[in-house]
DNA sequence: AAGCAACTGAGACTCAGTCTCAAGTGAACG
DNA sequence: CGTTCACTTGAGACTGAGTCTCAGTTGCTT
């Protein structure tokens, strides 16, 4: 059953206004089309998938909204060891880090107050006031592991292409 | 006085010869400009200040030699927040992580063995084996809090930018 | 309905990073 | 001591994610 947007629509269109800006047709197209998957994206999946369902619109406005919904706060910007952006969704309160392996590309979210308490005490120390911070551990998974590691990813990284287009 | 690099060319001399590569003039510069500070760098820096010593390197060479110095665990690339890669070199066992500062730029190094330990517990319940990490702690440090923050960071800008260069 | 600022798409542009290819270099070996 | 042959190099073409521009469109506000 698909998560319920409308929330997320109306938070996004109180930001909007705040700023004197406008919710368009593409702009709660994209949000839908985002809240409605639970995973990390990149703005060039997202590109391709509204192509797939005729919605059109284009990559210029994607990175355009994305701006605007990472600073609302609904969106934000992860790092997943590659050299481009890779964007998740906000919902309620769920921060989490990464586990990336690195031989078959699979990201395991985790979330651990232990951790987030530590840094918050260091950054006390620091005199630093955290806004966000970005954790990424690197290794190997448990299934590569006892699958006896190949040097690359082939099933995963062709998985991950098919879903990228540009025109 | 300047760190001595011979260490750290004998260290890469071995891993080339491993490979069957070669220690070459080029090589060599790279390494000793890049040991000869301590601080984080872009491929695009390195260009400029061998430009400026009159050091002949081509670009392809420095991201080839990078690439090879990131293999032989001489040198880490680390994600400092932007959408390009950073470096730093590796001078003994000294893994630390960064406090960034959003108005400034500033980059705050720090290494905490309680934040260590935990991220291992935490890939040991996953059965998760660690090869690596990465956090980045974003905020506002504790002299721009003073400041009364700007929202951007003319000056510091200004100073990275000054240090790149493509002709 | 008019006015006007926000919005959009197409495509040019930027720029970090990669690739290609012809020419250079150096260790090993006869 | 010269040949060989694989490794290197530089110049510049190329790639691809992300940005910018600009003319045309949309949609609040009055």
């Amino acid at each position: 059953m698909p998560h319920n947007v409308d929330r997320e629509i109306s938070k996004f269109q109180d930001f909007l206004q705040q700023q004197g800006l406008k919710l368009t047709g593409e702009r709660t197209a994209l949000l839908r089309e985002i809240f409605s998957t639970h995973y990390h994206f990149e703005a060039d999946e997202l590109l391709f998938k509204m192509k797939e369902k005729n919605v059109k619109i284009s990559r210029a406005t994607i990175y355009r909204t994305l701006e605007l919904l990472v600073k609302s706060g609904l969106v934000r910007r992860v790092h997943l060891g590659e050299d481009h952006y890779h964007y998740e969704h906000v919902s309620g309160n769920s921060h989490h880090d990464h586990l990336i392996c690195t031989i078959c590309g699979a990201v395991i979210e985790f979330h651990d107050e232990t951790l987030e308490q530590r840094q918050r005490e260091i950054c006390a120390k620091k005199k630093f006031t955290p806004t966000f911070h970005n954790l990424q551990i690197l290794g190997v998974c448990n299934s590569c592991q006892r699958k006896g590691q190949q040097p690359d990813a082939p099933d995963r990284v062709k998985m991950i292409q098919a879903t990228r287009l540009r025109k």
